[in-house]
DNA sequence: GCTTTATAGTTTCATTTGAAACCAATTGCA
DNA sequence: TGCAATTGGTTTCAAATGAAACTATAAAGC
């Protein structure tokens, strides 16, 4: 009988944490997905958008951004164009750039999510000791440096 | 000029994880996937099959180790007894259930993958301190308990 | 026993996704 | 200049995915 040393997947890292940011981003998904129509990569550009409000975004920043390919962020923005949640328009000095930026609507619903997501973050994090919470935060740093 | 506190991506825990997630697992199948033409759910379900050989697993039962849905199970196991890397037989009291193995063959790619998986491993918590390394243990159990 | 209900697994169909091809505008450079 | 190479973004086509319907078997209720 040969020893096969198969992998002990509930120890495995990599399928832990695989496990652990599918049902906390599935559960986030969860409070806007039917409410707003909004679908994950929807919600992502958005919060990018957001974020990195400044002069308006190109969708290829977005898109690298959010770690996301091109053409699920063409796509994601095609939606929320249409659904008036972002305004597009065309870069002065370079007519292949866009520049986005949120819609009146856009934002709104943007505040709308993301005090859910917010208050997401924080139950989790409240299982967690102190130590661990700061444990936490550098172990991302390390890992999946920005 | 309203206050829209947008989320702070590059902190918000559950987008980083999500980052973090996807990088490691494309890495890690990266080393496979073209090597033994072998896609991440069939991967899974035969490290599912690896680890819990005892007497045979069922689809169902790989299916909720895996956190796969069924329709997937069902997809990844008919390429890998089409490849003959699982054997499948029907359960003896109960003609529904297959009774599911890795092969011979299943078993060798199985020993080339899971060395490569467990480098991997090793190498993404090399990064981290002792301390560290404990605190991701328990944090894993608090947030993504087996 | 016979009928309803539940379970294991597959198939179907509609949607999502990704890779590569593509178009248009810009840049690099002979 | 003018033409090849690059970049921003969209479209196309094939493969992956998920929900619901379906088949076959088993268990439960009467």
């Amino acid at each position: 009988m040969t020893d096969h040393a198969p992998l002990e997947l509930e120890r495995f890292l990599p399928y832990r944490l695989s496990i652990l940011s599918n049902r906390v981003s599935q559960a986030i998904a969860q409070t806007y997905q039917d409410r707003f129509d909004l679908s994950m990569t929807e919600w992502r550009v958005m919060a990018v958008l957001a974020r990195y409000d400044s002069d308006g975004l190109s969708a290829r920043e977005v898109a690298s951004r959010t770690e996301m390919d091109k053409v699920a962020v063409s796509r994601a923005l095609t939606r929320l164009v249409a659904a008036r949640r972002v305004a597009r328009k065309t870069h002065a000095g370079d007519k292949r750039r866009s520049v986005l930026r949120l819609s009146a609507a856009g934002w709104k619903v943007h505040d709308a999510i993301a005090p859910l997501a917010r208050e997401h973050e924080r139950t989790m994090v409240a299982k967690l000791t102190t130590d661990e919470q700061r444990a936490l935060e550098s172990i991302l740093d390390k890992l999946a440096p920005v």
